[in-house]
DNA sequence: AATGAATGAGTATTCATTCAT
DNA sequence: CATGAATGAATACTCATTCAT
């Protein structure tokens, strides 16, 4: 529960509230489904809304790409907040991560185009930020490479979301990426 | 037979090869800088040719982008004939594989919609075919791990094309796609 | 007899009396900006209430239109009685209609579509009457053309209108209200 | 015969001349029964063209306009140069310049949003030009007034437009604009 | 009553694909 | 064969109007 949360209870009214779980949930699904650049008006349909709602609450695609973001990144800071000290708090970050995307798969396209949507900048940044010191304390204890920098981070979202995006069906999604996280983890060497 | 078959190139009229080529240089630069679901109409431009003959030549986006696998994929097989029996086989492969993502990315976008172009699918088993000797010999020799599939090559592609795919400069696309793969090779451990 | 009534403007509570002549100001600002097509939205945010407030006061555009009408009409009815036997009554008369003019322009597009608001046609013709007499003392001076019939006056009004309408600045507006009544009075001739 | 026409008539395919006629016809009856604003769709349903097809003609409504308006100004030059010397030129000019409005009104709309089409500004200035040597005839022979700049010319446009433009009916929209231009000309003095 | 959320009809615009020249 | 004009389906977006709170 971070302050934009709360306030945005408070702001809204209950229907609208609704609306907007409605919302988010079906672009989650949507765009799961046939990608980011998928049409906003399957997204609407899906969600039971007019139009002109998913307008007024998210003007934008990215807007809504933003949202689904924010609820994932929210959960990686509690993540790390509850980890902190621990010596497996980078791989309960990591393994969270993957878990997102398994879940919000077809966002990362978003990502790539930040330039359109500063806010998704920032949130990459809030989970570069969740990540630093687990990061550190890995490193400190031998079990991570100690050449890791921000940018492999989020590389590494990418090459598990690209596994990921052409499956359809979230159990495959799972293992796909389990599979991915695999080879990254432990490298292709024999 | 019509003038789309590849493998009949010399049937074509000395112009409509001309054109034909002119067609895939100018795919490959639009796919890059705009994305697999660029409009063709930009690549017709871009060719100097009308759009009549953009779908002569190619009756759709993914007979395009098997145009331009072909190539890579020729390559690739090239490569492995070249280099039969020898160890470093594998990694030469895969550096070549990674070259070509280099130069013409923006497409492996096109590689996950495979249902929907079986050319595709067939590009991607014979470039798993040319790397099935390769990859046999490698763990062989105990340097690559034993328990890699043909699945992981396809996801290995797609892993690097993704940390490539956002970035248009193509020394700073070959650097990022070099930190990929040696994040992949070497895995995350300490 | 709703609320909607002007005449019956003492019925209304203080807090509607006072919205409804916020939503007025701001209907006249937001036509001269936009012209009479301009969102309502725009209107009642710029007045500060809400849709449904607006809605309420004012079901339709051209009862908007009415409202700030009505407030010009008034005034002239008032000049007129005022200036009653004057021989510079039609002076005053005219110059008080640039004037209104030049402070709520961007309405005379409502006065065009009248048959959707008769209530314009009943202004528009309260204009007319408060304008006969002067006009009829005018001409009997033989100051004033004396084919005069009062679709010129409707039509002058348009004239001025459409030299104003274009114009952000209220001094610049009433420079060329000004040089658009000195052509139309002395005419063309040298 | 300007070189644009010539121009435009070699370079486009009899069927697309033709379309791109039928286009700026429709587009003229339909701004003028519904106004600078009408629905582009109207126009295309008008002129029996796809929407592709007035987009590719006319990118937007000013370009429309544009064109429009290009032909009458075509005229007023043609009709400038066969007047050169005459005594009469500039009343024969202004006839026509009324004339045009009666037929393509709705467009005076377009000319005050010349900001958005510098064309328009363009072709305004060209009627400019056309009238200057007329108008200092006239005025030198003590016919029209001294004062008149080229300001008034477009306030005298603007307002032969403005009484017609609600006026459905072609023959009474000529009515009304003969009437105004005799208030214009004559001026309101008895 | 006041508010502002929701709705959906209307309009704009793009682009894959067909087809006349 | 090549060309590029035409088509219309798909999509985006706005705004007048209704209605739940």
């Amino acid at each position: 529960m971070t302050s934009v949360q709360i306030t945005q209870s408070h702001t809204l009214r209950r229907d609208a509230r609704r609306n907007r779980a409605l919302i988010i949930e079906a672009a989650r699904e949507v765009f799961a489904g046939a990608g980011f650049g998928a049409p906003l008006d399957a997204v609407a349909r899906r969600a039971g809304v007019g139009r002109g709602t998913l307008y007024r609450h998210f003007p934008d695609r990215y807007t809504l790409a933003v949202a689904i973001f924010e609820d994932n990144v929210r959960d990686i800071e509690e993540l790390a907040a509850a980890y902190e000290g621990r010596a497996d708090a980078f791989d309960a970050l990591l393994r969270a991560l993957v878990d997102h995307q398994v879940r919000s798969h077809g966002l990362h396209q978003a990502l790539d185009k930040g330039t359109e949507a500063p806010e998704l900048q920032a949130l990459a940044e809030r989970v570069v930020r969740a990540f630093a010191e687990p990061v550190r304390r890995a490193q400190e204890d031998g079990v991570l490479r100690a050449d890791l920098v921000k940018e492999d981070l989020l590389d590494i979202m990418r090459m598990v979301a690209s596994v990921i995006e052409r499956v359809d069906d979230v159990e495959r999604r799972r293992a796909s990426a389990d599979r991915a996280m695999d080879l990254l983890r432990n490298g292709l060497r024999g």
